[in-house]
RNA sequence: GGGCGUUUGGCGCAGUGGGAGCGCGCUUCCUUCACACGGAAGAGGUCACUGGUUCAAACCCAGUAACGCCCACCA
């Protein structure tokens, strides 16, 4: 057995296992066995990764925890889905597509739409499935036989449905508004598609000329952080009640706009603010949605100054072909040469970018189509209210609700060519529009020819419908059945970004169209995962980390269990990869626990069926109680999706329990031979064998590769679908007796080899033990240690051993005193007396401080009158255990004189 | 301007009312036949601050500070 290695080599295993599961069929829907039985089924939709992307920690984060919840369920022998696909990314993609062109000194006009629609395709053939290869390496067991893509024909077909539908119900519509729109990307954005980031700009107070003076006044002063915007302006706002222009607003006062020499109005506007600036705005209704609405509520013109471009077109006189920074330079150059720049100022404030190439975007108007909100939110707002759909944390239900309760409707046109084109049709010839699920050939009512809006629908559009629409809903013959037997699925993890985004518009369209039912009943929001400093991982930070280079280093194991073991509820986790070495230590640790049991199975003689435990001796029954309670704790922070405490039971029993203990007991009753040889082979595979179970959904190729040689009976072929552990099941094996007998044990092995190790003592040398037991547990106690002498003496390294109630102190030896007993080991000659007295005088003050304590608790009448009795109780034992101990401290130190 | 989160030993984090735990690191010892990616024994904390509630507070409440995140049309 010498000739295996000391360390596993996770690149060795993953990729043959997988691809063996794989072809096994364990991860698609319909697979063998599971859809057979009753249990309830467990369905996941996956959020869509970008075509155009590459895995990155928050992926491998959100994905390792699905893939722990779907493993887990599969192995519970529940019908499971684990739905996976991508999304086309609209702008995400034309992006990269346009790239490419640019590269080849082409735009996409150059080439046509139906060209450029066509190399969008070329590209998602090429690298669309590089996401999907890298979820395959983390081990993730979604259906990838059934793979998902939210431009797929029928996925077209939901989007066709429901837009039609909303359209019809008036849901949907068309309007002039000023929206977000990006000038790199020539299109409007959602608001929750631009990021809003502060940047210090000025705020430049410029004259504006009365064409009449007003009394003394002959000019007004207007504060702007875009001058260049002024070429638009076509009113100056004050607040009707500001008392510095009410003589104005009676006057009717003109202003004659310096540059354009255009004449515009002043107007009173509520909406004014008296108190920032100088009171008077400027007015630019096509380039501000506030200076809209006040242009709206005064009939004021809507002069658009940009081209798409940002660039200042005709109407914006000499200044047009020039960029938006050009002319705002230009713009406050000529008010200077003027003398109508009245003073600049520092000022911060928020200027928004576009979320996909962070250009600052342009607020422009333009016609747009809409999404109506409030109506669809309102029963959203109440499915999250009454509880059938949860938010894990639930903290971030507020989020969603401040959002739900606010929401504004939704721009969901864009001026891309990637993308799901509006369903909406025109007649040139009568002006006929509606909006049809089939392309119409000519106008239905006038029979000409009829032409398809150019713009596509926000990708948001399209991700919303995911949970449903991949069961090709609505019209493949087989959705219905489908989402009869997986609809509503279980749980839906994703970061807190997207709440907004894509979870609350899931729930918003599930409910309008799927008949109330919601989309799933579990949000989880994982952490963020930041870097070891805190800070977000960015591409411009350059702090990145990739996960395949962590599986290619530790392997996806290790990976997968310390991101699991990192989530704790709080909404960011620092990672550091260096920290992962733990986790790399603990699945080596497993490694080798399971090659001490194999390497100890020679003789092993299975009985049919399935591994049995047999606990024949103390030692069997503490590992198997434990393993109990294990299994119970898991199950327990299963339900409430704590994956950090699940992966820290997980380790400190298989570390601090199994190994440390169990294993070490084991050693003796191995050697033993015969039927406690036996007995301990069982329990070793047995144990082994349950916690590779319990382990697996978090570190799938490691316990797989060490069960597939372990002669565990089940007749199983695979992990995979091997059978879950079930508390209730092994509640049996529970034993307090056993656990208090191997909680003795430590204690006398403990104080053996610290007293060992306090006088420099070789490891080997063997040493006297006596046990004094008092108290009421003593002759229960005194049992048990007799039934573990054995180990005892093993483990502690004993000459001698003897445990009794009326056990009398041998001269010259060392007392540590713990609770029920006294542990005196024999140190002839070489006892440190004035070290001893010490070490009990420090003791005897630890105890003297605690009891005190709890004294004074027991005096308190407020205690004795409020307290729980069980509280009260246990302070009483406690102050009795020590006295006890301090009585006994006492007389060691009389002994030692 | 609102809202949320975090603040516990050198570092990273658990711990939702009965006088603090884990891992790393650190100190000492051990290459003993699963594992030095290991074993054994140790040291190390007035739980950010202030006040309140309570018989009892790391934990509940109020406020303060620092850091971080989100939302928001003050030009």
């Amino acid at each position: 057995m010498s000739d295996l290695p000391k360390t596993f080599e996770p690149a060795d295993i993953e990729e043959p296992l997988f691809a063996a599961w794989a072809d096994a069929g364990y991860f698609r829907r319909d697979s063998a066995g599971f859809a057979e039985n009753s249990l309830s089924p467990y369905t996941i939709v996956i959020p869509p990764p970008n075509v155009t992307g590459v895995l990155h920690m928050g992926h491998a984060l959100n994905n390792s925890l699905q893939d722990i919840l779907i493993r887990r369920a599969r192995m519970q022998g529940r019908p499971t889905r684990w739905i996976v696909g991508t999304d086309h990314a609209g702008i995400a993609t034309q992006n990269r597509v346009e790239q490419k062109l640019a590269s080849e000194g082409l735009d996409r006009f150059d080439i046509g739409r139906e060209v450029f629609v066509q190399k969008c395709w070329d590209w998602r053939r090429q690298y669309g499935s590089t996401i999907i290869g890298q979820l395959k390496g983390m081990g993730c067991s979604c259906d990838f036989d059934d793979e998902k893509f939210t431009m797929d024909p029928g996925y077209a077909l939901a989007i066709r449905k429901v837009f039609v539908q909303w359209y019809h119900q008036g849901l949907i519509y068309r309007g002039l508004r000023i929206i977000n729109w990006c000038p790199r990307c020539t299109t409007a954005l959602a608001d929750d598609e631009v990021e809003h980031i502060d940047e210090c700009g000025h705020l430049w107070y410029l004259r504006y000329p009365l064409v009449e003076p007003v009394g003394e006044t002959s000019y007004l002063v207007v504060a702007t952080t875009r001058p260049e915007t002024m070429l638009g302006d076509s009113g100056v706002a004050v607040n009707p009640t500001d008392e510095r222009y009410v003589a104005l607003l009676a006057a009717e006062a003109k202003i004659r706009l310096p540059l354009m020499d255009r004449v515009i109005p002043l107007v009173g506007d509520n909406y004014v603010d008296a108190s920032f600036g100088t009171g008077a705005v400027k007015v630019t209704p096509a380039h501000d949605p506030n200076d809209f609405e006040i242009g709206q509520r005064h009939s004021l013109e809507q002069i658009n100054i940009f081209n798409d471009k940002a660039e200042v077109n005709e109407l914006g006189g000499r200044f047009a072909g020039l960029s938006r920074e050009a002319a705002r330079e230009a713009v406050v150059a000529a008010f200077e040469e003027l003398g109508l720049l009245d003073h600049v100022e520092e000022h911060e404030h928020a200027v928004g970018h576009c979320y996909r190439c962070n250009t600052t975007v342009e607020p422009w108007a333009s016609e747009q189509w809409f999404v109506r909100m409030q109506q669809l939110a309102a029963p959203a707002i109440a499915a999250v209210r009454d509880g059938r759909v949860r938010f894990n944390p639930q903290r971030w239900e507020n989020v969603y609700f401040h959002w739900m309760e606010n929401i504004r409707d939704w721009c969901i046109s864009r001026q891309l060519w990637w993308g799901h084109r509006i369903p909406v049709f025109y007649c040139a010839s009568c002006g006929w529009h509606d909006a049809l699920e089939d392309n119409p050939d000519r106008c239905p009512k006038c029979g000409a020819a009829v032409r398809q809006d150019d713009d596509v629908l926000d990708t948001w559009f399209s991700s919303q419908l995911w949970p449903f629409a991949t069961y090709g809903w609505p019209y493949d013959p087989k959705q219905a059945a489908e989402l009869d037997a997986y609809y509503p699925t279980q749980v839906l993890s994703t970061a807190r970004d997207i709440i907004f985004l894509w979870v609350a518009r899931m729930i918003m369209s599930s409910l309008s169209f799927l008949d109330d039912a919601v989309p799933f009943t579990d949000v989880i929001i994982h952490p963020t995962v930041l870097d070891k400093s805190g800070n977000i991982m960015s591409k411009s930070r350059g702090n990145g980390i990739d996960p395949m280079e962590l599986i290619a280093e530790f392997g996806a194991d290790v990976m997968r269990f310390g991101l699991a073991a990192q989530v704790t509820g709080s909404q960011d986790m620092r990672f550091d990869k260096d920290k992962l070495a733990v986790y790399r230590n603990f699945a080596t640790k497993i490694f080798n626990a399971a090659r001490f049991v194999q390497m100890n199975l020679d003789d092993y003689r299975p009985l049919p069926g399935r591994v049995q435990p047999l606990p024949a001796t103390l030692a069997d029954r503490w590992i198997l109680a434990r393993l109990a309670r294990l299994t119970a704790q898991l199950e327990q922070d299963q339900s409430s999706f704590n994956f950090g405490a699940q992966a820290h039971a997980l380790y400190a029993f298989f570390w601090n329990e199994f190994c440390d203990w169990y294993i070490e007991f084991a050693k003796g009753q191995l050697a033993g031979g015969g039927n406690e040889r036996q007995a301990s082979q069982r329990n070793l595979v047995f144990v082994l064998d349950t916690a590779l179970r319990l382990l697996h959904p978090m570190m799938p190729f490691l316990t797989e590769s060490i069960w597939l040689q372990l002669p565990h009976g089940d007749e199983r072929p695979s992990l995979v679908v091997a059978h879950w552990p079930n508390a209730a099941e092994l509640a049996g094996y529970l034993d307090d007796e056993a656990e208090r007998s191997i909680e003795l044990t430590c204690t006398v092995v403990g104080a053996v080899r610290s007293t060992r190790a306090r006088y420099r003592l070789a490891a080997r040398t063997p040493l006297a033990v006596s046990i004094r037991l008092h108290g009421d547990t003593a002759a229960v106690d005194a049992a048990l240690l007799k039934a573990q002498a054995e180990q005892v003496v093993s483990m502690a390294v004993c000459s001698d051993f003897s445990v009794g109630q009326e056990c009398a102190r041998p001269p010259q030896s060392v007392a540590v005193i713990a609770e029920g007993l006294e542990i005196f080991i024999k140190l002839e000659g070489q006892l440190d007396f004035e070290a001893e007295r010490q070490r009990l005088k420090k003791e005897m003050a630890s105890r003297r401080g605690d009891a005190d304590r709890l004294g004074k608790k027991l005096a308190n009448q407020g205690f004795m009158a409020k307290a729980a009795s069980d509280v009260i109780e246990k302070t009483k034992n406690d102050l009795a255990v020590l006295e006890v101990e301090l009585k006994r401290i006492t007389a060691e130190l009389e002994e030692l004189g």
